[in-house]
DNA sequence: TGCTACGTTCAAAACTAATTGAACGTAATG
DNA sequence: CATTACGTTCAATTAGTTTTGAACGTAGCA
């Protein structure tokens, strides 16, 4: 392969790596991923670790992490006992998956957190105590942080659904 | 203020703590703009070391960081030397100030690399130079690319201009 | 069966990011 | 003017995360 198609596919992983790694998840990941779109034939772990000179243990974690996003498809090589892997190109499906993983539980727990706080606002007000200005306050912060909540969750399902329309 | 009040509220200090780390923005920006949030009165940079237990230098820094995504607002309280802080709610235009800014450096750079992979391409088809396989095969990726980026960028601008409609 | 070539795991090491706090500049106060 | 009470900065430290590589289990092969 020529020398400035070589030189065009590092920028590309070293780009990948420093973009993954900013999005917290780890430079090898973009690295591999970009090594692995921008090669013609399916590569094995062994071709990573000395391609991208990244550890055995690293690659194999790696690799397992993109799989599951669906961003690497593995394909077997008759005669050959080695795992080899091709790139997917749903750039769509596999940064909802990736998301969904990375953020998914985060907004899990402050959704929780919410319903508990109204759950626990409204109980104080059946229960017919005065409220007092502390409890208004909150109770308005509250409110305000749940309208906020549904219009960002809807914002974000429309959102992810037109990623997945190709 | 009263017990089941604090301890909630000390519940959303934590969760917003772990939700910003998780974002790669630091667990202290969350807990002060949480805490200032549910907080009736202003506050000031000593409050925010007392009652989060965090140094100077970080409330400081911190603060600064939620004033420029405009997620807290200084107010001036006659015959006090300190700056006090008290919290916007206008959610929408705060994510988006902050994920412009976490984000945006990022996008320019892959965006530079796309635009010069393209010229590149397309130089070397000007010159009439034969295509070869290799060639063939990184121009179909990097179009490929250069879609999703575009599909993308389309959807991040429009979700953007929605949350800013209220 | 023993041997080999693989993928996986995980404790330790290397690296990176966040936090602290002492030193500093500044502006208000008396 | 000197003093004090603040906010800021940044080098050093601490905490957290990623990466490595040796040890291990397993499946295919002879």
């Amino acid at each position: 392969m020529n020398q400035e198609l070589q030189s065009l596919r590092q920028r590309f992983i070293e780009t990948a790596g420093h973009f993954t790694q900013s999005l917290g998840a780890g430079r090898v990941l973009g690295q591999i991923f970009a090594h692995i779109y921008f090669s013609r034939d399916p590569q094995s772990l062994d071709d990573l670790t000395r391609k991208l000179e990244i550890s055995k243990g690293s690659a194999s974690m790696a690799v397992r992490q993109l799989e599951q996003w669906g961003a690497l498809r593995r394909v077997w090589i008759k005669g050959d006992r080695k795992d080899y892997y091709v790139a997917t190109d749903e750039f769509g499906r596999i940064i909802r998956k990736a998301l969904l993983d990375m953020i998914g539980r985060k907004m899990e727990t402050s959704d929780g957190l919410l319903e508990d706080s109204q759950a626990l606002l409204q109980e104080r007000m059946r229960n017919g105590k005065k409220a007092d200005e502390d409890w208004a306050f909150i109770d308005d912060r509250v409110k305000k942080l749940q309208s906020f909540r549904d219009r960002a969750q809807g914002l974000w399902d429309s959102s992810i659904l037109k990623m997945l329309l190709k």
